[in-house]
DNA sequence: CCGAATATTGACCATCTGGTCAGGATCAGG
DNA sequence: CCTGATCCTGACCAGATGGTCAATATTCGG
């Protein structure tokens, strides 16, 4: 059963992606009950009715942007993979996963700024696509450290390390800045840091 | 030369407090701008005027509110010893900094709420105090990998990945919880992971 | 126990904000 | 180039919200 997609013409396209980069800018900079409407608006550079012409309410263009932004989110940890080597197929994911934080810090913080309020619009999201997807593949780092293959670690607290890590510096980015000052790009010495990390922890 | 501290009578003190816990509660649950002073009044058990009459507005109790936590949430870190060894002290900071964000979770979302926005009520606090804490703590880090003591981390680095671990529990509770799904607390499990991970990271 | 200082409140106000609507502009297909 | 559908807007509305104020109640020192 196909669910009924409403055709959408050019111009509905162009501006309804307008729309939805413009909330993201917003609602990720003032969280949800501090952005309005107009701002939404204002850097779309359309008219507030207008905005509210494609989409129904303040409502329904955040969670547009949450759920066209979850596989985004996600993408990175479905590519960990049973077969590769171990200790290999986890730095990548710590790679994937800082590279995301790096190049897509808005939409970092707009997925921090709804879990860290209680997820009040994805807590199905949460406990069904999430909860699954850790699920699998927490059966498979199982697996490896069972086999021996890496040291022996709880395979949900590795994964929530991967995701304090790499999001610490997208979502903690004026903090991260405030503390080292004006200097090189910190994700750099990030990624040495963690490789560092990661590779000390997981060796068997 | 004393900064004028105003007379507090007992209602006063009593009151401000009361407010103070309120305010707290539902500023970290729902951010600066989810949260209505009517709220705040309600948790607290006062009328909106009320609450008025202890606090100018509402940014000011949000104000008070951070400044009066500063001291808590920089303690573990403030206590981090030269002279100790350098293992131990740097796990003993993770513990503290664990069981702070066990015990005062809402404490740490409003911290994390606050920075995520972009900080815009303590850009000086972060710039100067903590700049100033963490530069003298990196120091003594610096100086336990340069002789050896430790493997060679950057310190910096390294203070944001015992932030980020440790803080991540409690303010991506939900998220943790739902993939989890319910078990045990998952602080006890934390504590172990970390301790083997930071173990592992810094041995020479 | 009294009067002054302190607390508390209901009523009120100005502003902001999400959302509506009737009508006008623009566009796309025939 | 005509017509219906799509797109856009100014004006507007109702409710929420931060904050004020005059008046009343309570507390406290002497």
């Amino acid at each position: 059963m196909k669910i009924q997609q409403p055709r959408r013409s050019r111009i509905q396209n162009k501006n309804r992606n307008v729309i939805l980069d413009a909330a993201l800018q917003e609602f990720s900079a003032r969280g949800f009950s501090g952005t309005t409407i107009d701002q939404i608006a204002d850097a779309a550079g359309l008219s507030k009715p207008n905005v509210l012409y494609y989409f129904p309410s303040k409502e329904a263009i955040y969670r547009g942007l949450l759920v066209g932004l979850l596989d985004l989110w996600l993408a990175p940890l479905r590519e960990l993979d049973a077969e590769g080597d171990p200790v290999e197929q986890i730095l990548g994911y710590v790679r994937r996963k800082l590279l995301l934080s790096r190049d897509y810090p808005n939409e970092s913080r707009l997925f921090a700024s709804e879990v860290l309020h209680g997820a009040p619009h994805m807590t199905e999201v949460l406990s069904e696509d999430l909860h699954d997807l850790v699920a699998e593949k927490v059966s498979i780092i199982a697996g490896w450290t069972a086999s021996g293959r890496i040291a022996e670690v709880d395979p949900h607290h590795l994964i929530f390390s991967i995701w304090a890590l790499t999001q610490h510096y997208a979502d903690f980015d004026v903090q991260v800045r405030a503390v080292m000052g004006e200097g090189p790009d910190p994700y750099a010495g990030a990624m040495i840091f963690l490789e560092h990390l990661f590779r000390r922890m997981l060796a068997p």
